[in-house]
Formats: structure tokens, C-alpha cells, sequence
DNA sequence: TTGTACGCGTTATCAA
DNA sequence: TTGATAACGCGTACAA
């Protein structure tokens, strides 16, 4: 491995120098640094990252964590960042945290201890109180997919609320009146913003809104299809179903089709997120489209900014508006 | 950040005492290293990484290098490596190629410039002599999806010929005997060996191998669709379509059924793979498993492996062999 | 078993 | 604009 000084030598100037032109910082002849870089390039010189690191107290990393990226969902997030991270040579630290608070925390050591600065962290784990002293500490975390107004200008988030009304209304709109909905029954603040707004386009519409119209379910395929075997269970009738994300919306639609129910002919179903499992089903499923990837790019691009300049707004919050993204799934019903 | 030189002081011993301690390694008297934990506790010491790796020229992490995990198949592999690295502590780093040759070399360039000597590599487009000088450079590299003899001890792949054949030998002994191919058109050695294997499995049952019978494409949903489409306007006749992946499969699986089709009452279909979509489609797709999680955790514990011991069997490959993992997309066809 | 002393490859603070 | 020189925090021969 050739090192700084052996470029130095090679190039007859002194090491300070090489590290100047390496950097790109401080003052330098032209001739000289031209002289340098023929040299570097000559000798396929590339920096020791650790030895950098060290000297600076600065990584080129940036951290992410995730539950699991088998899902599609944090696999797209995790592009996002990625994407951003390549732009800037940055190399991106994996963390599947399963959603234990220990792997998690223990990431953000971990990262910390490389020395970098910059870590985007999605959890649905931790606390608003140990998001903020996270934040206070490093200077470059960004919290994705959560708002917390102490640290507004931190997070990257999308409006479930618009969404879940954004969903309902798309239903309306298309004569729908009778609705049932696939909760899902985790302790997150998404989805009861997305009952909220979908509450709030029915009242909207003048529907009332029947708390016994909805299931609470952990978001699986499987759970889908017991999600709204309960449902009609109870008895409940509906038009359309409306579904925490896509896989308990496929789920549902291939129980009802199971029980000879034409989609979106009798029942229309709406998901939420867009991934890319919305084309394998029959009929393609239209949902709510939840830009992660874009998101998780922005989020790092903000990690990056916020590392970097000072010049940082600390007023305004990062708010992303979710869209209806029309497939097969739902129809039109024209009386009522 | 406490420093090991701050845990030395405060324990009254040399900072070379405590290295050892944090290490695990040398010889250390049992109260002194009692005494010295104690004192690393209670300050809440952690070891400067870069540092560590600096002076040791090692770096606990491992790299990871994948098409891109947006995709199931990858995101499944990712998780497997990461699964592996939790274990023993270390970091993955990722990098999405988009099957970018550059990308791939500057991921690896990077990675060992961060003194990592793990790497986990999957290429699609990297070719062997590449693939045999890295691994000669590179002590912990690992070839993941691929064979090469001249490093067959560090490649962990699957026997495609053995699953192509597994997935056709399933439908014959269901009662097929009309078939359709729906294979890929990358210049890989995968699409061919399931092929070779698919064209073994017919040989042995006296059925004929017509090359018109076989679509070649990029696998995806959409292309999975106009590929039957294509074999359809050919006029080929057949009871079961065995597709490259599981894409192609429901791809093909949807446009039938849009066709009147019924699966699997009239058509059965196998897919490949088995990744989460298989139980997005209706019916759920049947299909070859591919454990490619299972591989990528072996594949770093390989790699970790390689860069610990010296116990190293360099005449054995590491072979896995795919199951089919029966749904609801094959059924038995009577009489033919 | 423990301690000393030097090196790892950079960055950064001074002088020059 | 350039060059010494001291950190940065740890690992590791070697000596004790």
C-alpha cells in the first residue's frame, strides 16, 4: 500500500502538501499540486480511511438503520440512502435492528465509534425522548418516517393523515359508502394518523364512522385473509376495503376472491405503500404510494447537509404528501 | 470519549494491560483483569475502531455487494450476511452495483481502504479472471451465486442444473408432459444450467426438448406477461410453464388468467426462488427454493473463516441444493 | 504476568 | 504557499 509519504517523497515536496491536494483544502501552487496529482496517479495512491478517520474524527459512512430489509419496503429505503451515499463517495453501514431497542442503540454506538456523524434512522422501537438526545448528541442523525416537533427539522416524514384520507376519499369518489378497514395494531403513531384522515374523509362525506368496521391486525399477507374473514364474521357490509399497507390489502383480496367475491367488480380494496408486490397479485392493487425511496435519499442528502453547513433552517420540518396510485383494484360503483 | 490510556490511569495498570483485557488476548492475572473490566464498566469505555484498525491493519467489517436489495431476492441475501455479522459483532457495508462493473471494483477498492478483508460478492457482471485475482488479493473474499473451479473453495452457490431439473422432474411426476420455458436472457451461467437441468429431467422421461418452446427475457412481472404471450402466439402447446424466477412465473400466471385460463385446473406453473411475492399471487405460486439467505450467512461465516484460521479445506466447495417448495400453482394433470 | 516504547497513515497547528 | 512536528487512540514486539 503506497502511502502519503511515499508520494511526498516521490514528488519532492513534503507530506503536509500531498495531503493538501488529496483534500482539496488549503493553499497550493498550481504547478505544484498539478505535479502532486501526476504523482498520486502515477503511484495509484488512495488514502487510509482508518488513519483519516482517526486524525480527523471524521467517517465517510453513513449509518442506517432499519427493522429488515427483506421486506421491500426498507429494501427501497435502503436504496434511497444508498443512492444518496454514492453521490457523495459515502459508504453505507447496514443495521437490520428486527425492531429490538438493544440492536439499535447498539448500532448507533457502533457507527459512533467509526466516527461517523451521520446515520438515518428509522425505528418503530425507540422513544420520542431517546430520538431527541440522539439528536442532541450527533449532530448528523436524521429520523425518517416519525415527526417529533422538538426536532422538527430532523425528520423526514409523510403525511399519514393526507393519506388515509387521500385513500378514502379516492373510494368516495368512485360512490363507495360502505367501508371496512385492516388496522394494523401496532404501537405506532402511522396508523392511527391514517384512521384519522380516513375518519375524517367520511365525516367529511357525511358517512359515520363504525368502529366495529375495523380490524387490528399485525400487517402480514396471512393476516390479511383472517383480517376480513373477521370481518364478515361480524357481519360487517361494505363496498370497499381499506388496508394499513399492501400486503394486508392482497391478503384480504385473495380471501375474498377465495370466497367467490369480484374484485374490484363487488368489492374494490385500497393498499398503502406501493411496493413492489402490488403487480403480483390479480388484479394489481391500487394503493397509496409512500415515497421512500426519494424519502430515505432525502434524508441522508439532509444527514449530509446538516454535518456540513451550518446553514441549516431549523424552523421547517421535512413533510412528504403520499398519492393514490391507480391500479385494478377499484372500481367505480354507481349506485349505492 | 474515554480513551484506553484514561481506563489504564484510573486502573493504576499500563494501557498495554487493558489492550490485552479488551482484546481477550495474552496473559492477564485473574484479579488484575477482574479489577480492569470493573474499571472499563464503570467508565463506559469502547475502543476507538479506527484507531484499532489503524494499528492493527484489521476492521471488523464486512462487505457486502448485491445487485440491489429493492429486489426480494437480495434483500434476502443482505439479511442472511447481516444475520452472520451480528453474531460476532462486526458491520456490514453495503453497495447496491446496479450491476455496474466500476461500482463493484471502487465498493471493494473502498472496503479494503476501511481494512476490511471480509467480503461477500455477488456479481452478475464481474468476470472469473476478476473474481480469481480479487480473491487472491483478498484473503476473506467469497464468491456468493457463482462457481469458479480455480476458487471453488470460496464460492457458496446453488446447483441451478439440479433445481431446473428438480422443478421440471415435479411436474412430470404430476402428469406433464407439454412444456413451456420462460428463461432469462442474461449472459449468466444461472439461466443456462436451470435449462441444461430442466432439459435433463425431459431426456430421462422420453419428452422431447423443443427449443421453440422457450421464451428468453429479462425477468420481471411485465415480461413474464408478454413472454407467454409470445409462446401463445407461437402456438405452443403446453399444460405447465416453468419460469426462471418467481416474477416471470406470476407474470405468465396473470396473463393466462386474464386468458380464461384457469391455474391450475388448466396450466400449472413453477416458479424459482421463493421470495415473498409467491404469496402476493392467487393461487400462491409453487415454486423452487433457493435459500439464499441460509447462503449469504454461511458465505460470511466463510469469509470470517478465511481470515481467522489457517484450518481451511481448499479442495471442497460449499454446494447448496434447492428444494421445490410445493403452493398452489402445480396441480396434477390425469391423463395428457 | 506486566510495562515500555514505537509505529500505524493522516490531519492539523504552527512556523518559516 | 510550503514544511516540520505533534497529535489521533490503539496494537504489539520486546524487555522486565
Amino acid at each position: 500500500m503506497v502511502r502519503l509519504s511515499d508520494v511526498a517523497e516521490k514528488a519532492g515536496v513534503s507530506a503536509a502538501t500531498v495531503s493538501r491536494v488529496v483534500r482539496g483544502e488549503g493553499k497550493v501552487g498550481d504547478k505544484c499540486r498539478a505535479h502532486v496529482k501526476q504523482v498520486i496517479a502515477e503511484m495509484g495512491y488512495r488514502p487510509n480511511i482508518n488513519a483519516r478517520a482517526l486524525a480527523s474524527k471524521k467517517n465517510e459512512i453513513i449509518g442506517v438503520i432499519t427493522p429488515n430489509v427483506t421486506q421491500a419496503f426498507y429494501g427501497a429505503l435502503v436504496t434511497g440512502a444508498e443512492n444518496a451515499a454514492q453521490q457523495v463517495n459515502y459508504r453505507v453501514m447496514l443495521n437490520n435492528s428486527h425492531n429490538q431497542i438493544d440492536t439499535e442503540l447498539d448500532a448507533i454506538s457502533s457507527f459512533r465509534e467509526n466516527g461517523s456523524q451521520n446515520i438515518v434512522y428509522h425505528s418503530n422501537v425507540a422513544s420520542n425522548e431517546q430520538l431527541i438526545n440522539l439528536a442532541k448528541e450527533i449532530q448528523g442523525l436524521v429520523v425518517l418516517n416519525r415527526y417529533i416537533p422538538e426536532i422538527a427539522h430532523r425528520c423526514v416524514w409523510l403525511d399519514n393523515t393526507a393519506g388515509g384520507r387521500l385513500s378514502v376519499k379516492h373510494l368516495i369518489d368512485k360512490g363507495h359508502r360502505k367501508f371496512v378497514f385492516l388496522a394494523s395494531n401496532q404501537d405506532l403513531q402511522d396508523p392511527v394518523d391514517r384512521l384519522k384522515g380516513a375518519k375524517g374523509a367520511l365525516l367529511e362525506a357525511g358517512i359515520p364512522w363504525l368502529e366495529e368496521n375495523v380490524g387490528y391486525i399485525m400487517p402480514s399477507i396471512d393476516n390479511g385473509m383472517k383480517g376480513i374473514s373477521q370481518l364478515l364474521e361480524r357481519k360487517c357490509e361494505f363496498t370497499a376495503v381499506v388496508a394499513f399497507n399492501d400486503s394486508l390489502a392482497i391478503g384480504a383480496m385473495n380471501r375474498l376472491q377465495d370466497l367467490g367475491v369480484k374484485i374490484p367488480e363487488d368489492v374494490s380494496v385500497i393498499g398503502f405503500d406501493n411496493t413492489d408486490i402490488c403487480k403480483a397479485c390479480r388484479p394489481q392493487l391500487t394503493t397509496t404510494h409512500y415515497p421512500i425511496a426519494e424519502m430515505a435519499k432525502y434524508a441522508t442528502e439532509l444527514s449530509l447537509k446538516l454535518t456540513t453547513t451550518d446553514e441549516i433552517d431549523s424552523t421547517k420540518t421535512h413533510l412528504y404528501l403520499p398519492h393514490v396510485y391507480e391500479r385494478d383494484s377499484v372500481a367505480t360503483r354507481s349506485a349505492c
